[in-house]
RNA sequence: GUGCCUAUAGCUUAAUGGUAGAGCCUCGGAUUGUGGCUCCGAUGAUACGGGUUCGAUUCCCGUUAGGCACCCCA
């Protein structure tokens, strides 16, 4: 370009210099070890426990998530991206996997597959949030589902366990996990009725945001930070006293589990979740120490009817998701490093001596890479030192070095840059001698 | 969505109402048959828009982004 077109260009610049929307982050390269790491132990265990993928669109009908997730919660109103297509359809960036998910299992038939169905998906979720850190607008979950069967409790401590199994696999320790039982629609409302029941009678010490929720989200009055509101709580009716005999036995049978896998837990009668469809099992982890402010790492719940508010048969179902972007940042906080071993070590540095060796090394190194090897060079690069500063500066482990001497003898330098040894080795053995020594390292 | 704080080079940062300085990184050279050390040199910045001013990176307003506390949540 000459330099009159890049005036011209500097001159005519946007007012605003693009940079990434407001909470939507890139994965650079130094985070993909973490991503790397994450997903793959997720995929893993799920192989183990016989979770199979499922991925559905990014766009649903906004109805679907209204229907579900529920028409008052702050996710669907105020957090919930919608566009309207050309068509006039109403769609909406998926702000939680379970409802696309459900939608595809009753859409596919899959309640006449084998039951329950072990489902697991990894993608984008999308909220409209004010930002911080380990919150984002686009962001990563690593969600499983299991759908259909019986309403058994087993089902419940299987979700948490491969949680708690994807945690500790990542070298989280300890992390806490809060479990708490909302009840069902036996229980659920006579509870309710007796919770607002106990918050009118104290509505003049409630906050101005309480006050409101009494009629809107009561349940949510329990989880409150106002000091007024704190004290009230200490009396109030506690979810688990008021339990119905099935969610009691369900919620006992589900920590009696846990308990038999010894997966530590905390009651806590106040937990309760942001969407409408939850009943009985909820759970939360979340890290130990300072780094739980992070926000939960993994949360989910039981779901038993999602499945009939569109337009399915109550369907048994339970599930939870992980947020990767969160882990990362628990990982990062407590310098847990996401690679046993580097891959750097694992790679061979390729150089030349000599201008005319380049274009017989661009040959070599095509040839190495066919066969598997893992190879960088550095070749547009003149000095042989400045090509094995860069291997110096990667970390790598050994270097291929070739000349005019080695092309005359149809061989290669190898150098192992760790001890500062090398030999020359025939070509024609050149793979076999690399694969020996780099899975010796 | 509300409130508070922040924004100088890729990163960490210095300074000032009057030419923006450094360390690390990057690139080149000393060194075209051998890396790590060293030395020399180069590139590169006041987030964006407006106002006050002779002059603004500095003061004021707005925008954008990030962080924190709410709200809520993975």
């Amino acid at each position: 370009m000459s330099s009159v077109e890049n005036k011209k260009e500097k001159d005519q610049a946007p007012a605003r210099s693009f940079q990434a929307v407001k909470g939507m982050h890139d994965v650079l390269p130094s985070d993909e070890p973490y991503w790397e790491r994450i997903e793959g132990a997720a995929r893993s265990i799920a192989k183990r426990y016989g979770f199979s993928r499922i991925e559905p669109p990014v766009l649903e009908f906004a109805e679907l998530y209204n229907k579900t997730s529920g028409e008052t919660t702050d996710v669907v109103q105020k957090e919930m991206y919608t566009l309207k297509t050309k068509g006039g359809d109403s769609l909406a960036l998926r702000p939680e996997y379970t409802p696309g998910i459900a939608r595809a299992y009753l859409e596919h038939g899959m309640s006449r597959m084998s039951q329950p169905q072990r489902l697991i998906a990894m993608g984008h979720i999308f909220r409209h949030e004010r930002p911080q850190l380990g919150r984002a607008r686009q962001f990563t979950q690593i969600d499983l589902e299991t759908l259909g069967g019986v309403s058994d409790p087993m089902y419940d401590a299987e979700t948490i366990s491969f949680f708690s199994d994807l945690l500790a696999e990542l070298k989280i320790k300890s992390p806490v996990l809060k479990l708490n039982s909302i009840g069902c629609r036996v229980c659920r409302p006579i509870y309710r009725k007796q919770l607002i029941a106990y918050y009118k009678s104290h509505e003049s010490e409630l906050c101005e945001d309480c006050r409101a929720r009494i009629d809107t989200n009561p349940l949510r009055l329990l989880d409150c930070k106002e000091p007024e509101c704190e004290k009230l709580k200490a009396d109030a009716p506690s979810i688990l006293d008021k339990l119905c005999v099935n969610c009691s036995n369900h919620f006992k049978e589900a920590l009696e589990y846990l308990d038999e896998v010894k997966i530590p837990y905390e009651l806590d009668p106040r937990l309760v979740r942001g969407l409408d469809y939850y009943s009985r099992t909820v759970f939360e982890f979340y890290a130990s120490g300072p780094e739980g402010e992070i926000g939960a790492l993994a949360a989910g719940g039981r779901y038993d009817y999602l499945m009939e508010t569109i337009g399915g048969h109550i369907t048994p179902a339970v599930g939870g998701a992980s947020g990767i972007e969160r882990l990362i940042a628990v990982m990062r906080a407590k310098e847990i490093p996401p690679n046993g071993n580097a891959v750097a070590a694992k790679r061979v540095f390729f150089a030349h001596a000599g201008d005319l060796s380049r274009k017989r090394s661009f040959a070599l190194v095509k040839m190495l890479r066919e066969k598997g090897i893992m190879v960088s060079e550095s070749l547009t690069k003149d000095s042989l030192g400045n090509q094995l500063k860069v291997a110096d500066k990667e970390g790598i482990g050994f270097a291929l070095i070739l000349g005019q001497k080695e092309i005359y003898e149809n061989s290669l330098i190898l150098r192992d840059l760790t001890s500062g040894t090398q030999e020359a080795v025939p070509v024609d053995r050149i793979v076999d001698e690399l694969k020996r020594r780099l899975s010796a390292k």
